[in-house]
DNA sequence: ATAAACTTTCAATAATTATTGAAAGTTTAA
DNA sequence: TTAAACTTTCAATAATTATTGAAAGTTTAT
């Protein structure tokens, strides 16, 4: 495999992944070629790499530095704007992990917080939505927790705790 | 909030967040119901309570039986099908985070891994390509590591772990 | 064997989500 | 200023994904 479909597979792999850490296709291609690169892209650049349109581009580009992902970079003796990416995966990591944390995972927390803690009436079937809907608040909570402070540790942290956690 | 509000609000609410662990809405409503019910509940019944058709009652039913987290079960004297999904979410996790590695996270790694490996032609472009996915497929493959020993841990697990790594 | 009870399949359709592109908006240099 | 260079916005459109419903398939009881 040479440079060129390397390139191209990975951006198109890290593309469909996008919904797994919850962006869309093109962010996540917009990323992923900035990841790679080995120096900060014009909105042109983008746009003519992808082979997407310059209002795609924009939009995802906002998205992209709302996430705290992607910054502006001003290019010395160029008038228009230069993008590039967290280039450290650790950090990356902790970025996204935190934004997910905040967007979509403590929203839901509030909700199942919310509907567990309705008044036992005594009947069954409300037992057991208050007590199933507490099961799920706890470990969604739990997890969260971890993942967090998994992704904070700043030095080497995932290797140290896994080799705890190890039988 | 009494119990239909309640109910209600639970099933939409754990129906949009099925993006989050990678399956479509009319299965993650059809899991919490499941996961809310006194008793196992046939077709007819999933049909009726989430107000959607016979077939996609069935194909998600399907699906759920699939990813191993909903199981028929016979009620006897009765001719139809009941369902009943997963209880403990200790084990519903377990089964979540095995399925999603499997069908996400491994075929990723196995992308990542690939390119990564590509001939190193002294190119600075070809040097940031392999140093990045590298990094990516690393932090990647950890992760799906850690995720998977924390959610098979059966005792307890999450609540060591997060005490170990507390500073 | 057959018919009633039930489930699955899948082409058609609807709903949702992403993308385009051109007009409007902004910034900069002269 | 003003006009060129550049970016943003957003209504229209395209692409994708989910859902329906009826026909085909299967199982069970008699």
């Amino acid at each position: 495999m040479q440079y060129q479909e390397a390139k191209d597979k990975f951006i198109s792999t890290w593309g469909s992944l996008g919904s797994l850490w919850g962006i869309n296709k093109a962010m996540a291609q917009i990323q992923a070629l900035l990841f790679i690169s080995t120096k900060p892209l014009s909105m042109e650049d983008i746009m003519e790499e992808l082979k997407i349109s310059r209002g795609n581009t924009s939009m995802n580009l906002r998205q992209l530095m709302d996430w705290g992902i992607v910054t502006k970079v001003l290019v010395s003796g160029e008038r228009k704007e230069f993008f590039t990416t967290e280039k450290d995966v650790q950090e990356l990591a902790r970025t996204v992990a935190k934004e997910r944390s905040r967007r979509e995972i403590k929203p839901v927390i509030k909700v199942l917080e919310d509907v567990s803690s309705i008044k036992d009436d005594g009947s069954e079937k409300t037992k057991e939505l208050i007590k199933q809907t507490k099961a799920l608040k706890d470990i969604t909570h739990d997890l969260d927790t971890l993942m967090n402070r998994l992704v904070n540790q700043k030095q080497n942290w995932l290797t140290k705790s896994v080799l705890k956690l190890m039988k």
